[in-house]
DNA sequence: CATATGGGGTGAAACGGTTCACTGAAGCGA
DNA sequence: TCGCTTCAGTGAACCGTTTCACCCCATATG
């Protein structure tokens, strides 16, 4: 590797005439006057200089990158939401750097913590009551996606209704004349009491529901062996905390000769642009708009001019067709 | 932001009463007895310290980042490989930072010029051809995959035999009494002669078959809207060069109340996750295989111990029960 | 016993920017 | 003309590591 040695500041001062002061000053378009600007931006074109973002971040504090703590990329809604969180801080000249819990708190934590260096980060907690967030926190201007953190004062957050969405499902299936509903929620190893079940524990009582709990894996294959033990009890619907789990419930389906909606009903969770095409009725998230919040949110507090610090995301019911009436 | 400040290198030697050169090693392994290690390491977990990467990056000359420049993030088969990149390089003790050129050739020059400070580049091109990739790779380790550049002497490539995978579709279609195919390939803005269309019209006319080619998005409701203006010409078959617009052409299948395979014949490309559910006939690559070649071969390069410099992948074709006989 | 050997450790110079405190000159009102 | 402000630019400290060139001392070697 021959590593052609790249152009410092320090040359773009020599050529210039200028001192490095100026010139760095001068590439960012403050306190020099017009003519010398555009003569130090032409010689830094020239020599083909670009900053070493290290040594800008070594020097200022700030690196322009925003970590990006995803719950779990096996599910593709999340990969949307990352890749979306992605682009759009690519847009405000910002980097994105994304990190995939994989669904274990472990995992999570060490990440967090390993994590230095970044001038903010956005978080999709898998578990949010765990107490390491404190001090994490305390550092780096955090924003939650989801659930809020519940040990930390986060800098801001935009929160699911997840209430209202389990409602929204529950309250559906049984006003569709389900009564017996599995329910299927991603496998987070060893987070104790999540949140979910006991919404839907409570939701399905107010309901006179009879469900059965269970975790279920994201990718589409192990989600739909899973499923397949689901579907042999016959409930007459299945409610998937997240898309990609229905995914995986339609292969069972599919693999078991059981029509759907005619022999089990399925509802999603999220609204992944597949869900359109595979008719699935589930419940909708603004996906842009959580987008928009969380790094609005986090370059906010990054620069220390935020406003609102909590934005509530409200879902809506997609219904398209996965949910017949019993 | 009370911004605590975080634990130094210095704090840490004069906790130990070393010298910050002794932590350093002591943290990294090197030169210190077993007992100072020991040492060493234990006040670090006490004040909480974590080496700043910014610090060390510009100190060391590497980063422990690898840029990993996807064609177009729309495409969800591409969504899986840069998770999977990312996945694998955090595996490595690496970061991935992964960057969007949306399949415009600017975004792409421009975010691979911009793109300093990591020790590595995974790129997939947008543009092979263009001029400017030889200044890259000559200044960072770079590994392509999919097509190999044409005027850049880049680390490493990971090559995707197109030519393969092209005639294992059109010989199935032409197979199956196909004769009348429209191709749809990614929009690529301003590229000029698509190696992909030379491909297809080659091979095309070799099995007699009659094609027209356009370019179509990848997102699902813009392909579906291409397609359906496609569709309209009745072609006995659609091949499209990825998935994700097979899925835009099921979509407005559907939507114009046309049976697949019955009425049209859908040909993928790529074999995403979501391909084997909806029972999409599509030429297969290993991602598995792709993930680990790009991730080894550019950390290969990073630190100068690569073996092999050129990885060909060669396709499958899985039948799936989207192609017809006709 | 004098001399190589080498493990364990030190001090200080990088790395490549940013920013603070300051200066000289020009502009301006009184 | 004088003092005051503003503008454009400078020099050097600083950011937190790594690493190079040494040094010291204990042990093995001839």
């Amino acid at each position: 590797m021959p590593q052609r040695k790249r152009a410092t500041i320090r040359e773009v001062a020599q050529a210039t005439g200028l001192s490095t002061a100026a010139v760095s000053y001068a590439l960012r378009g403050l306190q020099v006057s017009e003519e010398t600007m555009h003569r130090v931006r032409r010689a830094a074109a020239e020599l083909g200089y670009e900053a070493d973002p290290n040594a800008r971040a070594l020097a200022s504090g700030r690196t322009g990158m925003i970590g990006v703590l995803c719950g779990s990329l096996e599910d593709l809604w999340q990969q949307s939401l990352a890749v979306g969180i992605g682009r759009s801080l690519r847009e405000k000249d910002h980097y994105g750097l994304i990190l995939d819990a994989a669904g274990d708190p472990d995992r999570e934590r060490t990440l967090a913590r390993q994590l230095r260096g970044v001038d903010g980060l956005i978080v999709q907690p898998v578990d949010p009551a765990a107490p390491f967030w404190a001090g994490i926190a305390e550092n780096i201007p955090l924003v939650t996606i989801g659930d809020a953190l519940k040990e930390a004062r986060t800098a801001a957050e935009v929160v699911f209704d997840n209430q209202s969405g389990v409602t929204l499902a529950l309250e559906y299936l049984a006003g569709r004349g389900h009564r017996r509903v599995a329910v299927l929620t991603p496998t987070l190893a060893e987070t104790p009491d999540r949140p979910a079940d006991r919404l839907v524990t409570a939701e399905a009582a107010r309901l006179g529901l009879e469900v059965s709990v269970q975790t279920c894996p994201q990718g589409l294959g192990p989600a739909a062996e899973a499923a397949r033990a689901v579907l042999r009890d016959r409930p007459s619907a299945v409610f998937c905390f997240s898309d990609s789990i229905a995914y995986g419930v339609l292969k069972a389906a599919g693999d078991l000769g059981l029509s759907v909606p005619g022999d089990v009903s399925v509802m999603g969770y999220d609204d992944h642009p597949m869900s359109e095409l595979l008719g699935l009725t589930t419940v909708s998230w603004d996906l842009e708009g959580i987008v928009r919040s969380a790094v609005r949110l986090v370059l906010g507090a990054a620069d220390g001019t935020l406003r609102r610090r909590r934005v509530v995301q409200k879902p809506t019911l997609r219904e398209r067709g996965s949910v017949g009436q019993r």
